[in-house]
DNA sequence: GTTCCTGCAAAAGCTTTGCAGAAGA
DNA sequence: TCTTCTGCAAAGCTTTTGCAGGAAC
């Protein structure tokens, strides 16, 4: 299919994690919509085309995949929990009127982290809120 | 009381906000307790002083000073809200071990964010995850 | 046959809402 | 008096857990 979803399913060989048809379908969805989506938004688009669907099964997948380290949970409003099947780093910016979440470059090694020196650091988080160009067009 | 304390008690004169007793303990508690604390440490906290207190209580005036900019929310964790009401930038991290949020200077000037010159920024947010010094020591 | 996976239903945990009484201006 | 604040109880949401049936190996 794509690159980033042959990757995946090696993995998964690799780690022993049954390939389901509902997993993958979510990772499939991941791997589509890099918008990071909530667990409601992937429910509800994969609900139209698995009318069996249940959310436990969404939630369990996203936990295993987290725990594997396949997926990275990325936590901007405290209550939306989001998922990013995008390892790399990257800065979150979310528009505070349409909702939205876009991903911006970012280079993590040029944040001054004075005060860290003895920390060991395993994960990096940037996220900004704000408004989105077409938002700040459309209040003009 | 303290220097940040008495700006605060201005702050909120100027904004008509009456400074009831819970309010002037939950943003006194907020200055002496500069760990970020969830609702549910501020309510088991002063609920030992203010036996009468409800959760409610520090629900509304959270929101209510996290609406006036006094007190900011701080996203580390999906599943739990902190507060802060130290208003100068600076990163937080979250030791995975002991659970305990260390804040940490940053420059947020030179966080290099390509990509993001049409947007408008009213909020940025860095925050790391890893094993504090005292945990590592531990650890060997 | 044993293990893992799915999905319903119920439970749990956090936050918000409705409302009545109390306090403050 | 009129507005605002408190706090109980109930509701609302998201996420987790228990469990029984089903699929995979």
């Amino acid at each position: 299919m794509n690159q980033l979803f042959d990757r995946l399913q090696n993995e998964l060989k690799k780690k022993n994690i049954n390939l389901s048809y509902q997993r993958l379908k979510v990772l499939e969805y991941l791997t589509q919509n890099q918008c990071h989506p909530t667990v409601e938004q992937i429910y509800t688009d994969l609900e139209k085309e698995i009318s069996t669907l249940s959310k436990t099964t969404v939630y369990n997948t996203l936990k295993k995949m987290v725990s594997e380290g396949l997926v990275r949970i990325i936590t901007i409003e405290d209550n939306e929990t989001r998922y990013d099947i995008n390892t790399h780093d990257h800065g979150h910016f979310k528009c505070e009127i349409c909702k939205n979440i876009f991903d911006f470059d970012i280079n993590m090694d040029l944040v001054l982290t004075k005060g860290l020196e003895r920390f060991k650091i395993l994960d990096r988080n940037v996220y900004f809120k704000g408004i989105c160009p077409g938002c700040l067009s459309n209040s003009k």
